[in-house]
DNA sequence: GTAATAGTGTGATATAGCTCACATTTTACT
DNA sequence: AGTAAAATGTGAGCTATATCACACTATTAC
């Protein structure tokens, strides 16, 4: 489906201050497309040729590790998705896969570089959204890296409830194999520091919904491991 | 020290393509400034007003974690240090620190971010790099996670071979403290692994000094831990 | 509704690597 | 050169967490 960028109501903070002829252009070759929870949107080692625009919807970030697979981020729309695998090399170099149902519009990859060429405030935006990105992805790795477990498992909690949704109370959008995954433990070590948060109180946890009742000990926790 | 950027024999590949008048304007703006092994360049916490080029040298790049210092990468010249933490925040978000004798230019922001507005090809060549950087960064952190201790050292005496110093025999630019730093485990650990490795006849090590013997065990290592 | 599959809970055991402790070596400084 | 400080080598014991094993529960598909 050839979606109308001009009304469209999802617009990238990068894309707001586009001109008409601009827009135009990203209408004419760009497809919205929706997506059912589970599937992949970007695979890792297919071709790349577009740019990714998330919408509406969670998805994870994840690559190939040595061993397995390696949860980067989870994240929600609005964002692009795939700028440094698509604009850095012609392989994609890391997945991403829908955890909601989700829509996105697919933006080639040369009308992209068009804009990114022909319109200053555009490609400025972008550049910021990557810095952030970079600086983010730093401070997660050395978090990732130097807690323990239990701080780590605190911190995807809390994640989830301040960043994803806005909320204490929502369901947990990845099993407990990802969120080790994520955080680089064993799926029974998430499940042993989920249910002891959930028999200290901290957290109730029936089947994937999760509702916190003491951030205060989520925080200390992540703070002190 | 104001330098010549028209003339300069350093230059970057973001701007070989540059227009004079836009070469004029960094020169204006710009200041050539040398630092001796172990000086601070970028300091995690101060405010932040310059873009900075590497001319010569090497540097790492580290964040304070949780517990400790976390080193995320070391780099060599010529590459824009700071761009992440500069662009994107106005306090320094990471450190860059020389490891070696270095020669860099302060670019003022302002001008830097003319630079981005008016030439399409210097920021566009600018979010290629940034992209490059940020995938390095995931594959790093994926493997850093997953990987033994021996893996991940392995790793890094290959990185310095390699990418830092393009040949099989150098000086270990930073201590083994800090290569705890680099791949999250402990001093201890690093000594240990480095006389192993010596006493495998996989590397010659002597103080700083490090000869490697064995490329294929330090491959097949990295990749078996 | 039932079977098949995917996901979760929990014990027992093994181990990589951290921490502490101290000796020794190297480097930096006056 | 000589001294202080930093960096390194190495043993012993401890611990967080991986791994294995298996029971149980939820979800999906027909």
């Amino acid at each position: 489906m050839i979606s109308d960028c001009r009304t469209c109501t999802f617009k990238s903070k990068a894309a707001v201050s586009l001109s008409d002829a601009f827009v135009s252009e990203l209408a004419c070759n760009n497809a919205t497309v929706k997506f059912r929870k589970g599937n992949s949107i970007i695979t890792q080692g297919t071709f790349s040729t577009n740019v990714v625009y998330l919408r509406r919807g969670f998805v994870k970030i994840h690559i190939c590790g040595p061993y397995h697979e390696q949860i980067i981020r989870v994240v929600n729309a609005p964002r692009y998705l795939g700028l440094p695998t698509t604009i850095g090399d012609k392989i994609n170099q890391y997945s991403v896969t829908a955890i909601s149902d989700v829509e996105v519009c697919f933006i080639d990859i040369s009308t992209f570089r068009n804009l990114l060429k022909d319109t200053e405030h555009f490609s400025y935006e972008i550049i910021l959204d990557m810095c952030k990105d970079e600086l983010e992805s730093m401070r997660r790795c050395a978090n990732r890296t130097q807690k323990q477990t239990r701080g780590n498992i605190a911190d995807v909690i809390l994640d989830f409830s301040n960043n994803i949704f806005h909320s204490e109370v929502f369901t947990l959008p990845i099993s407990q194999t990802e969120i080790g995954n994520l955080v680089d433990t064993s799926r029974e070590s998430v499940s042993r520091i989920l249910s002891e948060f959930h028999n200290d109180g901290i957290i109730r946890l029936n089947n994937k919904k999760v509702e916190i009742l003491n951030k205060e000990s989520l925080l200390l926790i992540s703070q002190n491991g």
